[in-house]
DNA sequence: AACCACTACTCAGCGCTACTATGTACTGGT
DNA sequence: ACCAGTACATAGTAGCGCTGAGTAGTGGTT
């Protein structure tokens, strides 16, 4: 992946997979594969197991194990209402920072 | 800083610095005035520093030393030809994500 | 003269996040 | 028996912003 992207992702990442989690619960694998769909090819599965486990760790979603038709047995992360919260900071400090590019992006300076 | 702040900075921050040098030499210290007067109150005098030192080793800045009525010569840096391309790379990889972003914001997923 | 505020730059060490690379394990098709 | 697809896990690495401290020059106050 291009490196700007890798950086940029930090602290972004979390909030997109938070807002895809919103009313959707889902599992690792799937998250992976939404993610690659929306253009973030080069998501490692890796990246998106370890953010999971934080997340959880944080206590932001509730996890739940279901056996799988095709496969070892899923874990499903839903958000839950710490996670819900942590999510509107995370708009909110997003809307500030990307007003601010958006200015910079048009104006200039 | 919020700590989701100091993440999200990570990768845009450079971005930030180096559109407001587009057209603009400045030195460190003003950058940092700068940085604070356009909301980013806590961005720490180190930080901007590290960062000016890493983007000149990267060959995307020019820098002149020059004297100061109150104080230690200043460093003014200005955006070089090379810059200016991983500028115009920044703002592409920034409007990606900021497309993605503002998609699942108002749409949700 | 001593002190302090402001200007201006530097640097070592830390924490956090995404990436790399690899491994485990279950199902189904050939 | 083999392989592709599904599904999760983890140790080690690199990069970036932050913390906290230090150095240096100028001008104003006491």
């Amino acid at each position: 992946m291009g490196k700007q992207m890798t950086e940029m992702l930090k602290g972004t990442l979390e909030g997109i997979v938070l807002a895809f989690l919103t009313g959707n619960p889902a599992y690792g694998y799937e998250i992976t594969a939404w993610l690659r769909g929306q253009g973030f090819t080069d998501i490692a599965e890796g990246t998106v197991y370890a953010l999971l486990v934080r997340i959880e760790k944080n206590g932001l979603v509730d996890v739940e194990k279901r056996p799988s038709e095709k496969g070892p047995p899923r874990k499903v992360y839903s958000l839950n209402a710490d996670g819900e919260k942590y999510l509107e900071e995370f708009w909110t400090t997003w809307g500030f920072l990307a007003e601010r590019l958006e200015s910079l992006r048009t104006e200039g300076k």
